[in-house]
DNA sequence: TGTTGAACCTCCAGTTACTGGAGGTACCAT
DNA sequence: ATGGTACCTCCAGTAACTGGAGGTTCAACA
């Protein structure tokens, strides 16, 4: 059945990514493409998968966990065939880095929009203003004087 | 000049918004098609808003600052078109509290990746291992053993 | 008068990383 | 003969825009 190889259910199954994304990643480039097994009429027939291929889509698919983009991962595959494990690299050194930055970047934006929400939440309607119309309306205004909860 | 109305490129200026984006808006359905001015051959002529325009698309605008996605947006619009200002209506109170919850969700799960980032930015290579290949590299494991830095 | 520039118009393609589905083939077991 | 599973290819859709091509109208300037 298996003669040194596996189907890309067995890659899929054996990498934690979907089949799906495995022809995907084929299909950008990421990987190089699949040798072939069975091939009929139109279909170019089975994809067949190495145990390194198998290693590769591991590696791809634990940089995506940690939301890598694909682009950074193709440079650290690069890195990984050009010169081996990339672990005190100084480039792959970088690439976290950067990431790093970027997801402390996106924490500092998501804390600042939690605080937005949250005096929007806590506004309250002025009794004189039973409603407003649209060309009056501050109810989203994020820059509205706000008070803190403890303030009454 | 402006007999009663702005100009697209005046309503951006006026909300913070692109003219490209209004454009989509109207495009996508989330505010009504424009009245026209100045119909020709085969444009429709250039938009006009008025000051209720413009006072949706601030709204919209202010949602979109705290990145409120495009189908909340249009709740709250229904909300305001039907019952006025939206402050303490309920409604507006459960879509900024499960906004609140999925931003809170989104900074979790960035915490997490964080702590990831930095364990695989502290691994050290084993030195017995020089370099590996990829049906053994594990420089990506996310799961592995990481030393902390105090602990040598 | 010619020409530049600004501001508007429409329509189309691209972005990210996939996912879903249609329609078809190959093979195995009942 | 039929049902099920695992493959295959190609196309469309996701979120919320952005960029660009190609065209019009209008005013200002030399």
């Amino acid at each position: 059945m298996e003669e040194r190889g596996f189907s890309i259910g067995n890659a899929a199954e054996r990498t934690g990514l979907s089949v799906k994304t495995i022809r995907y990643y084929e299909e950008i480039g990421l990987i190089p493409k699949a040798r072939r097994h069975d091939g009929s009429t139109h279909t170019g027939g089975n994809r067949v998968y190495s145990e390194i291929d198998i290693g590769r889509l591991r590696f791809i698919h634990h940089a995506r966990l940690i939301d890598l983009g694909l682009d950074d991962i193709r440079e650290l595959l690069g890195i990984v065939d050009a010169d081996g494990c990339p672990g005190d690299q100084p480039e792959y050194q970088r690439i976290l880095a950067r990431h790093r930055a970027d997801i402390d970047g996106r924490i500092t934006h998501l804390l600042g929009l939690r605080k937005k929400i949250e005096g929007m939440m806590s506004r309250e309607r002025s009794p004189e203003r039973e409603a407003c119309s649209w060309n009056t309306c501050d109810c989203m205004q994020p820059d509205a004087v706000v008070l803190s909860p403890r303030e009454k």
